[in-house]
Parts: C-alpha cells; sequence; structure tokens
DNA sequence: CCTTTCGCTACAGAATCGATAGCAAGACGG
DNA sequence: CCGTCTTGCTATCGATTCTGTAGCGAAAGG
C-alpha cells in the first residue's frame, strides 16, 4: 500500500518538516486530497463508509480508506458499530471548518463576481 | 502547464464538486500539498519567492509557483516590489491557522505519548 | 442457501509532485 | 558596456499519489 504515513503521535517528523511542530503534522495530513472534505461530511454524525464515499463526490474507496486510517491514528474519528464518526478532538476541528464555511461565504459574497480576468 | 485550476472566483465548480459553495473551492486548494504551509509561512510578513521557498523545506519551485498563483487568483495573497505577502483577506485565514496551531499544541499535549501502536 | 450490505483491497492508468537545471529581467559596480 | 548577482519563474523527467473499476471476505437477513 506504500504507506506514506506510518507516523501516529503529533510530535513527530513529518515529510518537508523535522521541527515536530504538531501543527506541521496536520498541516500535512490536511494537506492532501479529501480529508480536509472528509472531515467537513462527519460534522453531520455518524457515515458509514459507503455513505460517507458517496457524499465526498465518489472518491475512490482507496483513497478514502487511507484517509481515514490516518484520522484514526490521529485520534480524530473513530470506527463503531454505525460506522464512522468524530472523537472529542475530530469534533474540534470539525468546529475550525465551520468557521471556515462561514468565512469562506462571506468572502465568496464580498468579492463576488470581480473576480481576477475571465478567459 | 497543465494548469487544473483556471478558476478564480470563490463561487464555482471545482473538482469533486459543482455545488458552487465557496467552501469547497477552499477545502480543494488548500487540500493541495504545500498550500496551507504557504499560508503558515507568510503569517510572519512578506517573503521573497526563494525566502518562501527555502521556509517551506525547500519546495520544488515548480510547485510553490502553482500554489502561489492560485492563492493570488483568489486574492488571498499579493505580489509587489518587496515579495510575496498575505491580502485582508489572507490575514484572516492566517488567524484561522493561528488558532489551528494553538489547538494542535493542546491536541499534542493531550494525548501526549499514548499514541496508537509503535511498530 | 441466497441475497444484500458492510468495510476494504488489488490493480493499472492518469494526474500530481519532486529535484535539478536554467532562463529572462532588473539592479548593482566598474 | 560588461560582468555579476539576485529576482521570479519555467522546463524537463522520474517518483509519488490519486482515480476508477472490479471484487473479496465477513456479517446480517430472509
Amino acid at each position: 500500500m506504500t504507506d506514506t504515513h506510518p507516523a501516529k503521535r503529533p510530535r513527530q517528523t513529518v515529510r518537508g518538516s523535522t521541527s515536530g511542530r504538531p501543527l506541521m503534522l496536520l498541516l500535512d495530513v490536511l494537506g492532501q486530497r479529501w480529508t480536509l472534505r472528509v472531515l467537513w461530511e462527519l460534522r453531520d454524525g455518524r457515515q458509514s463508509f459507503r455513505a460517507l464515499r458517496e457524499r465526498c463526490d465518489a472518491v475512490s474507496p482507496t483513497v478514502l480508506s487511507q484517509r481515514l486510517k490516518q484520522l484514526r491514528e490521529l485520534g480524530l474519528i473513530d470506527l463503531a458499530g454505525d460506522g464512522y464518526g468524530m472523537t472529542g478532538d475530530g469534533a474540534e476541528l470539525g468546529k475550525m471548518l465551520a468557521q471556515l464555511d462561514i468565512w469562506a461565504e462571506r468572502w465568496a459574497e464580498a468579492r463576488g463576481g470581480e473576480a481576477s480576468a475571465a478567459p
């Protein structure tokens, strides 16, 4: 599976950073396709693997599986009989995403159609 | 250059989402390697391309260039005589990252060494 | 037994990223 | 004008990652 993320704990060196700063690990994991989206889609409550997959615009199960594994290892989500769901920590991250969502809406509102250049 | 992100305005369809929701565009862009990191490294003030590159653990200029271009198109950063820097919007995003940093530190503190499994 | 649903893996082709080299433009100094 | 130094940035190509499809083994229900 060529796991590029054998790491589990927050304080550890990751690709592109040996500072050991927890944020770097987070930036590294979140800076992968679908990670942020998965967290976002999990806000509404627990989801089965397949349901989650649908919500995420039919991500390939390969990647979804990888992301869920990483997020579980980081203790942000967990898997139970009723599918995947957020842990306490994960929920806190989710709140930040909610905040980001609000900001994004206002941001889009503000700059409306005045985008840069229209090819 | 095979630009996968010809889009500029917040309200637009992106890979993996046609909802038109600004957040989706954001998640899509931020969910690329180095994007979050670049924003983070720009908090300390304006940086030249090369300085920024060094800070980001010597990213390849190819990717850095792409990211900077996208972020500029989104109006989050700008380029002037003294290098790259954040715009008003970018700074707001930066604040969220600062918040994330704080959270990450406490998170790491809390779960300390009790990570899951050590190969 | 048969069917459905579950989480998840295999595999191959497509897209993205990474490392290195180098270019064109502007600013210096001589 | 010449050489050099720094700037932002592109070319190229091999390595990594993502996508799309098919399908497995286990569990649940009829």
